[in-house]
DNA sequence: CGTTTTCCTGGTACGCTTACCATAGTACAA
DNA sequence: TTGTACTATGGTAAGCGTACCAGGAAAACG
């Protein structure tokens, strides 16, 4: 392939001239420009961006680690972070963690071993290792979705403990007082927030906090089967269900249907996380919708801006609000 | 930030011998071994793959260029590829073009520019140049669900002929007439295939085709639903649709419930592309499902084979069977 | 014992681009 | 005339690993 030298030999000029003409920097003449031009089109010239960010150290590159991009949710952010980069002249590279430490750590060492210039991270635990690891790299780094106690980051994420108190409150001014809730996983921030909005609802309206109505278990469909057929088999059963993401609503929904329950004559469910409009027919489930697309942009315009300002000296905490969608999912008042 | 330089001096041996132990190639005394990783434990030493992909002419990175990742079926397409990719060793860039021929170009370019080791294409039209331009750069590139006439190139995709032709078929033999065909853009492979495998299933049933019940459209809801409108516009209605993807699919159903028809009694549906297990709650489409998962993880084995074996004298075209699924959404025979 | 093989380590240069510094001509003001 | 600013271009080294070649010691072999 052909290199700057091949380039700068046949325009007749010296590597750095091409260089500057194809990054458009410094100073040169016009029929300079087009010598070189006319060259790197003959010779089908492509530069080599490893060799620019060895020596310019910056790659224009942002790792994204995330949970499960083929979740519609994340989907959403991630289009949010491409876009943002994009319109920055980044790129993204995409890591799925399926909720495992040790990937995200894998994932982590891949990143830098890459010499990405920042990192969206929506950390698999509350752990502040991996945050300390990206920073002793002179990395920058976004926590996204989830909040990392003690640590020292910037984070954005969404007021999830606020979504599910609106949602909690939504039921119980339907009649609902018991409501199970399908949580995901313990020690996820997300999880435990919503079951904290969960409880201050509860907690206002003077109802009792049945604790053991209260379930930790996955974002995934499966655990929403799971947590909602244990739920079905007290007595009394719940009259309404809350569901911590959309896999755990449409896992709940099938149990449900499973079980010859209808929703919501027989059991109400509301859920986090809407389904994206392309998705879905009829949008049916009740919903505290949490702004995607917009997580992700913001996140990722905060990361450029810190890698343009560079050691910041404190950091922010930008918060999201969520969207009550009602729909039919969450049905009418109880007689 | 630590270089490898740094880890030798602390060593106390020459920075190839450092080289040697994180490659785990040539020969290291165990001590020495020891001595190497207990320095690169201390200084957190991380090798830069910039520096090593520059001298070793590898990056061990791959392109996937598809039209639209938030689409489910790319989105697992997408996870094939880089479960393969990831057993190998290798990471992947994702690029969405939208069908548009100049984002494809303009991701081609970066993917070069990255070095990457191997391109995965579904290309946004049948045009050859941009195989020919990955090749001019000495990359190997496989065209990825979708044939480009007359190009030197590996590919894999499935038998959208046979499986529209099969849909048809089974349409046929619950007694439609008149099904209009909502397809994708003229020009893309996939699209024309279903075109033409509907075509040959009413000719071998002796059924005229009209050719103003077939629309080439877009590969989106919007103009799955724009097709579905002018199709019920016709008189006679037709008595079945065939969508040439789910968002095409999804759009002709909201189409459908907005002019009161109901699926299948007042008009029958049938689809390209299965919506994941884990979307939906009730499947109800009947569809021919496309082995997407296992296109994506064949095409990059293969691609993966060519990187290892050089320069190929014979290219392969992989052809992958479809799955026709009977859902709610074909209905019961007609009277 | 000499020879071959295996084991272990290092020096040097290179992969390709850009940062940094230097040079030099022209123009314009002081 | 000297100084300053701007334009235009180039030389050299650096960014960080590894390919390639070389060399020496120890072990195995005939």
């Amino acid at each position: 392939m052909a290199t700057i030298r091949d380039v700068a030999k046949r325009a007749g000029v010296a590597p750095i001239t091409v260089s500057r003409v194809i990054n458009n920097s410094g100073y040169v003449n016009e029929q300079t420009r087009a010598r070189v031009e006319a060259a790197i089109a003959d010779l089908g010239y492509v530069p080599n961006v490893l060799a620019r960010s060895l020596r310019s150290r910056r790659t224009h590159t942002l790792g994204l680690i995330l949970t499960d991009n083929s979740n519609p949710f994340w989907t959403t952010v991630a289009r949010g972070v491409e876009d943002a980069a994009s319109d920055a002249g980044f790129n993204v590279i995409l890591c799925n963690t399926d909720e495992s430490e040790a990937e995200q750590d894998k994932y982590l060492h891949v990143l830098v071993q890459k010499q990405v210039d920042g990192v969206l991270l929506v950390p698999a635990s509350g752990a502040i290792a991996p945050i300390k690891f990206i920073q002793s790299q002179n990395t920058s780094v976004v926590v996204l979705d989830r909040r990392i106690p003690d640590s020292q980051a910037d984070v954005v994420r969404c007021n999830s403990e606020g979504g599910a108190y609106q949602l909690t409150r939504l039921l119980l001014s339907l009649g609902h007082r018991r409501i199970a809730m399908l949580s995901g996983p313990r020690g996820v921030s997300t999880a435990e927030d919503c079951v904290a909005g969960y409880r201050r609802a509860l907690a206002e309206a003077g109802a009792d906090v049945d604790a053991t109505l209260i379930c930790y278990g996955e974002f995934s469909l499966e655990s929403g089967y799971d947590m909602t057929v244990q739920m079905l088999a007290r007595t009394p059963r719940p009259s309404a269900l809350f569901a911590g993401n959309n896999f755990i609503a449409i896992g709940a929904l099938r149990a449900l249907r499973d079980a010859g329950l209808r929703v919501p004559e027989d059991t109400a469910l509301v859920s986090f996380d809407d389904l994206p409009a392309d998705l879905v027919v009829d949008p049916f489930l009740t919903v505290a919708a949490q702004p995607a697309y917009e997580m992700g942009r913001q996140a990722t315009e905060l990361l450029l801006a810190r890698l343009s300002a560079g050691a910041p000296t404190t950091y922010q905490e930008i918060v999201l609000p969520t969207a009550i969608i009602v729909r039919g999912s969450s049905g009418q008042a109880l007689e």
